[in-house]
DNA sequence: TCTGTGTATACCTTGACGCGTATATGCTAT
DNA sequence: ATAGCATATACGCGTCAAGGTATACACAGA
């Protein structure tokens, strides 16, 4: 398990990652709303926890854990050069689009550059 | 290989993908470029092509691979709520560096918001 | 101290995937 | 047609990670 790109592949970790986002959550609750067996949850919450994706701290019996952000902007800085690329891409589908219909109004405002 | 997140989980497929960012590639490039054996890289690029990562064309004997931005897409987009996530404890960091030393003069400027 | 609740870990089994080797397919040029 | 290069596929093997079940650990309340 050495990337975080293994640590994501795995859909289960990403749907616990995905319920971190609204707030820090303690593993029976994660349980519960995933319908995930509790030792399940707890050995993804530990490979999550060693690749830096989650913290925890202790509530008693109950352990709260929360989302740390730099393995997210290990990804995103991943993505960087092919964002470049697609968005070439983009741009030229869109010139392509605007001579079809000469409506000349596309979303282009809504697009980000770089 | 349902996901596109254990498509890039392997670390010569992200190999393979980075050396296309340049520009098209037959597969003995990438073979040579990467001191890859043969069978390995046809092998990778078959599980891309199925993904839709790449795409390939025809020239002579040669096979020329090049990017397809869609999958690349679909990660960003799964980044999209982290994302929001993640820079508002930024900007808590950043507020907190400001008031250690009051020089007042980060890099906050380059930051990129929402 | 005993009981219950919440969480972590150990052990085993299974399946998937990546690799290497060998071979097949396809195209080119002579 | 044949030889040679470029690429794809088939097969067997080893590894590793995920799941299930059972159990251990930790803390709280009576």
């Amino acid at each position: 398990m050495e990337s975080v790109f293994e640590i994501i592949a795995e859909p289960n970790r990403r749907a616990i990652l995905s319920l971190l986002v609204s707030s820090q959550q303690s593993v029976g609750e994660i349980e519960r709303q995933l319908r995930m067996p509790q030792p399940t949850v707890s050995k993804h919450l530990r490979v999550l926890r060693e690749a830096g994706f989650v913290e925890s701290t202790v509530d008693a019996q109950r352990r709260l854990y929360r989302l740390k952000p730099e393995p997210f902007q290990e990804v995103d800085a991943w993505l960087t050069p092919f964002r470049r690329f697609w968005s070439t891409h983009i741009d030229a589908l869109e010139r392509h689009l605007d001579r079809m219909d000469h409506a000349g109004k596309t979303a282009k405002e809504t697009r980000r550059r770089r």
